[in-house]
DNA sequence: GCTGCAGATCGACCGTCATCGAGCCGACAC
DNA sequence: GTGTCGGCTCGATGACGGTCGATCTGCAGC
């Protein structure tokens, strides 16, 4: 007996009227929207929002001994924010001796920056 | 004696030779780049990526028991997302009478992109 | 061999966040 | 008034993230 509990009428409205037209869409390609999350998460922190910025504006490749003194935070935090940066795809690294040079790829800010319009 | 001992020549480089050229700029406005991070963390979850997603398509005034069933979360969660995009400046809300209406404000997600180029 | 340096990794601490249930509040119908 | 519904807020909890010191790895020079 009362099989249909979880089928109650629980679509009864407060008096039978909608809030609003039911147009909004009913699925927005999640894997994109996951991929570009990501992407705005690596973003998400100011340091390496200025990082970022530092490397598009430099428009090269950039030792990380010069990234260094730019900041208040020691080198292994540093360290620990170009890594993430690159875990999300935003930057690559390069090693020439004992130096590490970093640079942007420009794909992934891309998506982001086509899906702001 | 040893006054000098944090003025030590910690400037010697491995055989004096420099790792690149000194040109990153030093200061990068940091109030700016905090206000962009807010918005890119803010924007840094898959649910909440979908949300402005869902409300930059509909152009208008989005009822939140319409948004519910897109997702499955619970209706609290929702609002807390909701929340959080109000806070960082992306989102509105207006109440009328039992539901409540989301939608965008341009002008943060229009400073990400202009940052993106 | 040894020493020093640049950078990455590890472990730990602590703050923040996502998620949920429970409860609260305002608006509407009766 | 009471009941109901939509939505928000509050705690609690588990997970994640930023930061640091200490340590490790390569590399260059002695």
């Amino acid at each position: 007996m009362t099989v249909d509990l979880q089928l109650a009428p629980k679509t009864k409205r407060a008096a039978g009227e909608r809030c609003c037209e039911p147009v909004v869409l009913p699925d927005i390609d999640r894997e994109q929207a996951a991929r570009l999350a990501e992407v705005a998460k690596a973003l998400g922190d100011p340091i390496r929002m200025q990082l970022v910025d530092v490397l598009r504006r430099h428009a090269g490749k950039v030792c990380v001994c010069e990234l260094v003194p730019l900041f208040d935070i020691a080198q292994p935090t540093l360290s620990h924010h170009l890594k993430r940066l690159r875990a999300a795809g935003i930057v690559d690294s390069e090693r020439q001796g004992l130096w590490a040079y970093y640079y942007v790829l420009p794909e992934a800010l891309d998506e982001l920056s086509a899906w702001l319009g």
